[in-house]
DNA sequence: TAGGCCATCTGGTCCT
DNA sequence: AGGACCAGATGGCCTA
């Protein structure tokens, strides 16, 4: 896994810095009826008069700036100097209006410009902020955009499911669901911080990450009524399922219909725009993470680790789950041969026995 | 060098 | 009218 992989954000003017592209001089820095009262040449009075309608942007004119009419000034003088004859300038635009305007838009657009940086700065604030509440966080390298909306999808679904379904998940299933739609190198850099062993992972033709031996695993880990009777999809739901709303149909609707969870009903499935991922029903669910202060703590490639405790609330009482996915180098307590028996990809590394042990752990 | 990612500029559209 | 939002264009940086 490379890790030294630079991604500066490129800011050429942060959004905290003033613009110095942009010149205060124009008039939307200035006071409106701060302007000295400039005498007026005979072209001009002759044009107002010729011309009702230049009244009006004679108007917007004298809110414009000293500098702005200093140029224009100047402007006309060489008119005059060009044209011997002023009657002939009645007529048609004047290039000093016209010039004016032109600077009145450059101004506007220099403004316009700024709010602009602005805005996509607060936008990329906002996504870094995603960047540290899912998993696989670093800032020595960083989620593209794309991929952090993308992996963000998917661990809400990841966790949302795990709720639904009410028991520990399966990690190797729950690393498929976040790795579903991603890149190979955001797949190997999600499992590079769950310390999975990427050999597990197959790359279909598609580029699509695909799991050969992970049916199972969600039979065991999200059963569900079709796949044990092997009928099709949406012919039922489970006890839990039915005691919330059911999310698993296309046309998903509230206690409707169920299918199988990896069945075209993938985050990056079909149901893409239609659905919010399943919430718990009748529980409660929080979302906990360490506050900013703390990342890059662990000093592992500046990696932190990510945990996420989830809180169900259930007649039967009140689960409590907590996963943690660590990076390499932190420390848990060693795991069992059982436990890495049931994740196959797991490799023998103790950091991975580590994690293992601490996501199955359910503490 | 091509491709990916990014920041920025820009003009259009919609809304207040 | 002006601001927010959006998408296309452009150019820079970085990596394979």
């Amino acid at each position: 896994m490379p890790t030294d992989i630079h991604l500066e954000i490129m800011l050429t003017l942060p959004y905290e810095e003033p613009d110095t592209t942009f010149e205060p001089r124009f008039g939307a820095n200035y006071p409106r009826g701060s302007l000295p009262d400039l005498e007026r040449d005979p072209i001009h009075s002759l044009d107002v008069m010729s011309n009702p309608e230049r009244e009006e942007e004679e108007e917007e004119e004298e809110e414009d700036d000293v500098s702005e009419r200093e140029e224009v000034e100047e402007e006309r003088e060489d008119d005059n100097q060009q044209d011997a004859n002023i009657l002939h300038r009645k007529r048609g635009p004047r290039k000093n209006k016209t010039k004016g305007r032109q600077e009145r838009v450059k101004v506007r657009r220099h403004e316009a410009n700024a709010r602009e940086r602005s805005r996509m700065h607060g936008l990329n604030d906002a996504l870094e902020s995603l960047r540290k509440v899912v998993p696989c966080y670093s800032k020595t390298q960083k989620l593209s955009k794309i991929e952090t909306l993308r992996l963000a999808k998917n661990y809400i679904w990841a966790l949302s499911e795990t709720l639904s379904v009410g028991k520990k998940p399966d990690l190797l299933g729950f690393v498929q669901t976040l790795c579903k739609g991603l890149s190979q190198p955001t797949t190997n850099l999600v499992a590079g911080c769950l310390q999975l062993n990427t050999r597990s992972f197959l790359t279909d033709h598609n580029g699509e990450v695909t799991f050969p031996s992970s049916r199972a695993h969600y039979d065991n880990t999200y059963p569900y009524p079709g796949a044990e009777l092997g009928t099709p999809s949406g012919q039922g739901c489970s006890t839990l399922d039915s005691a919330k709303p059911s999310y698993h149909s296309r046309h998903y609707s509230y206690g409707g219909q169920c299918e199988p969870y990896y069945d075209n009903t993938s985050p990056e499935g079909g149901r893409e725009g239609q659905i919010s991922p399943p919430l718990n029903f009748n529980g409660i669910f929080s979302l906990k993470h360490d506050e900013p202060g703390e990342y890059g703590k662990s000093g592992h490639y500046g990696m932190r680790y990510s945990s996420a405790s989830m809180y169900r609330v259930s007649p039967e009482g009140r689960f409590h789950y907590d996963l943690h996915l660590r990076p390499a180098g932190q420390s848990y307590q060693a795991g069992t041969q059982s436990q890495q028996a049931e994740l196959p990809g797991w490799d023998s590394e103790p950091v991975g026995r580590a994690t293992r042990q601490s996501y199955q752990a359910g503490t």
